[in-house]
DNA sequence: AAAATAATTTAGACTTGTCTAAAAATTTTA
DNA sequence: TAAAATTTTTAGACAAGTCTAAATTATTTT
């Protein structure tokens, strides 16, 4: 029994402990909720008691495997919503998101389970992010920031990091939505912007504060 | 800006007022949404408050115009998903009101209109109930309750009353779902049961209990 | 037309989730 | 390493929604 709250703060513990396995501070939480600092001490508590946090007074929280499996069943049920929202009811890939944030708290495996058939057993989401399978288990392909590359080539964007609204838009006025291909040709030292070029031969710059949002895998 | 319990409250008041134009009581709301007499007089004062009801002190509710579009938009949103739920994911008839309870709160006009053309437009839920349109005008459509019935003859089930999961999977077991047709043979004056028969010649008794949750219109 | 019964409202309390302001602990700075 | 700055926790309060028990009001019975 979690609250749709308890769910959005397990989320949010979850997304900030990948990548390092340091603590969550709460500060982090704060931000990453809007709320604040006190507000996240009581609800820590809260999870602490329940075990889906370890908690360390002042010291923040490190998410439990039990804590962790919610946290992955929520982010699955997001993302299936976010493809039947993008595929079946046709919205574009800046609407989706907010939707999936209700979408994702109506609490019913058995219609997850249904929704990923009806799908047709999707592995990604519009943003390019992975969905959970059903046991929590998240297939990471391979993918890179590109403001992280060093070698020139060919590459394909698999994902974003940024999902909002104007930085999605800003993207595909751009012509970069998961799926597009394009070379880098040139890399900037200084700035750390890069130049790359389209099949099309349209070719753009990237500054480091969008590459840096961009996730993708190498081409060929 | 309604809240998910104010919405189930103006439902349940709307669905209290359908029939009659009496006010609808304290108690009546209460029993309908398994709560206490006390909780619904507390969140009646805030629905009058919102003009959402007409309450006078000790002589319960009646719904204004304000409330009662509230409550039909919500109606929309909740048979909508019943069809989505059956016709997509293939859920039984049986299992798709819970669902509906909880997707029926997701607050966005643009999805339930989404969602009402991605499903072909349709008129009625799994049930039999009437869709709703957008302006909140409920076609509703010369159905009768069968126990009101009173001239032998071909009818067609076209609704049900009572949602319950075990009615539901009662009817089905004896062959009643929304579009069977059959014709009444025999009603019994005394203990107001009738005996009806089917196109494959297979014939039923339908007690007082059952009919008078079937709703019925006249067939050829 | 009282008295008895039933329905409704009020009073007061509890839970969840939130906030601000003050106190305590930690980290940074000098 | 002691003072200053920052972060975190605690204390106390509030809003929404709920409950039980007591007080009102309405209805039914005698
Ligand atoms: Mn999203
Ligand atoms: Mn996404
Ligand atoms: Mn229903
Ligand atoms: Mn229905």
């Amino acid at each position: 029994m979690t609250t749709s709250t308890e769910e959005n703060y397990l989320k949010a513990i979850y997304h900030l402990s990948t990548g390092n396995q340091n603590s969550v501070l709460t500060s982090a939480i704060a931000g990453s909720l809007s709320t604040s600092a006190a507000s996240v001490t009581d609800m820590i508590k809260k999870l602490s008691e329940k075990n889906m946090v370890e908690y360390e007074r002042y010291h923040g929280v490190r998410i439990t495997r039990k804590g962790e499996k919610v946290a992955l069943s929520i982010i699955r049920r997001h993302r299936l919503w976010e493809v039947f929202l993008m595929d079946k009811l046709k919205f574009k890939w800046d609407e989706v998101h907010d939707l999936a944030e209700e979408l994702e708290h109506v609490s019913s495996d058995e219609l997850t389970k249904r929704l990923d058939a009806f799908l047709g057993f999707p592995k990604f989401d519009p943003h390019g992010d992975p969905i959970p399978d059903t046991n929590g288990k998240v297939h990471s392909n391979g993918q890179e920031l590109l403001s992280e590359i060093t070698k020139k080539g060919k590459y394909i964007l698999s994902g974003v990091n940024d999902h909002s609204p104007s930085f999605l838009q800003y993207l595909e006025k751009k012509g970069l939505i998961p799926g597009s291909t394009f070379t880098i040709v040139e890399m900037d030292e200084f700035d750390n912007s890069m130049q790359i070029i389209f099949s099309n031969k349209k070719s753009i710059f990237i500054s480091k504060e969008v590459s840096k949002n961009l996730l993708v895998r190498s081409h060929e």
